[in-house]
DNA sequence: CATTATCCGTACGCTGCCGCACGGAAAGGC
DNA sequence: GCCTTTCCGTGCGGCAGCGTACGGATAATG
């Protein structure tokens, strides 16, 4: 196999755990691309050309109503790809990929994943049970929606957005945090207000320090804990260098 | 093959969208059980045994929080299936699964239906599509908890559940439907309230009848519309009975 | 260095839904 | 036919988040 110990293929989970053979088949075709801020990787109803596996980027699937207003169903980083309906049959979906945090991803041309998800089992049974998690992300999301306070919900956008970073650093105005989380600006303003009074983050312009990640997890919904228990479950965080 | 014209297996459009040679293999073994009110279909976290194809009862994936609260993430008729996450590989979701409104289902081994999906492709893309259609209602369901007003969403959970009826009767208390929604009960007596007012609906003790539909999607938000459109591109809605 | 654009803080009235409480009215049991 | 249970109507205070508006502070631009 080509790969050497320092690839950065490596870094992203799902392509590190695919068996040796897809592997060896797919790595001479992934294209490691830029995926810079604000970029939407696809449009709603846009039929899907490439597959993005992202290794230190953060990619969020929103939806947006046709009055313009928005809110975040999921989130994707170097666990996961983007372009699931691929797979799944529908060749779209009614919501866009934008780019939430800076990066980079390794593209694959759609065709190619489809052949090897139709070829080989374990690889077809990775990618399904990703599906699945990213199905427990997307419910918890729904009825955190619908249950929790915006604080709570805060805290458990920047879990999420730290799990997938290697930094304690976002790089994220809060404008775009209410984007996510589909409310206002200024109530962003006032919940990361709150968490800076109480020292659990810091933040100055569109850069978020979080400082104490334990106190963050206790004024947390339990909703993280639920996804990120199910997403262990589903896809467990085996060492990705072999 | 064995199925007489009047098989009311075929009134799961699952069921009758299957090849063929899938038919012939599962129909033995598909066991006609009655779907009463309220039956937990499975619970949040235990393993599936059965999958189950409704024919005319509802059952609706229900999530349920620490504190009792609960919402509403999908819900199943006679166009799909309850248990994907056995052949999606994850064996349990943290959902449960309740039914909504009585009737009937075909019961099969979990085990066997496994076996279908890995054997026949075009039956592991039936049910693929299926799914997606199901993560379609998934996120639709989160954006509207997030920007719609409970009003709005009546009209939508009654669209919904009329669709998978023979009737333009429902027999669901507010309370049922306010669990359901994440709501109050009362919040549900005000906005039923209001449809009945306008003539859109009646009801007395539990018993919705549905007056003027076109209304009733006119006052809806436009969450309906996209998953039903969404749902038909997936899941071409042909006569079921060849 | 001056100007502009971006980002964040604050304030105020409003409204949709919550929590709670109580009462009436229809179905069901005996 | 009475009693119990279930279900629905109504009312009231409270509050979280919305819409709107404005101003200050920090980066980016030329």
């Amino acid at each position: 196999m080509s790969a050497s110990p320092v690839d950065s293929r490596n870094e992203n989970h799902l392509l590190a755990a695919l068996p040796a053979a897809v592997q060896e088949r797919i790595y001479p075709h992934l294209k490691r691309v830029p995926m810079p801020l604000g970029k939407v990787i696809y449009e709603s109803g846009a039929e899907l050309r490439n597959v993005y596996f992202p290794t230190d980027c953060i990619v969020s699937l929103l939806y947006v109503l046709e009055n313009g207003a928005s809110a975040e169903i999921s989130v994707v980083g170097n666990e996961g790809l983007i372009g699931i309906a691929l797979f799944m049959g529908g060749e779209t979906t009614p919501s866009r990929a934008i780019v939430q945090s800076a990066g980079f991803a390794y593209q694959l041309a759609g065709q190619l994943l489809k052949e090897e998800f139709h070829r080989d089992a374990d690889m077809q049974q990775l990618l399904l049970r990703y599906t699945q998690s990213l199905i427990t992300q997307m419910t918890q999301t729904a009825v955190c929606n619908r249950h929790h306070s915006l604080d709570q919900q805060l805290c458990r956008w920047l879990l999420l957005s730290l799990d997938r970073l290697r930094t304690n650093q976002l790089t994220m105005t809060q404008e775009l945090i209410a984007n996510m989380l589909g409310v206002r600006r200024e109530g962003v303003t006032e919940a990361a207000g709150k968490l800076q009074g109480v020292g659990v983050i810091r933040y100055q312009r569109g850069r978020i320090t979080v400082l104490d990640r334990p106190k963050l997890e206790s004024l947390c919904c339990e909703c993280y804990a639920v996804v990120k228990k199910e997403t262990d479950r589903l896809l467990p965080p085996q060492s990705s260098i072999p």
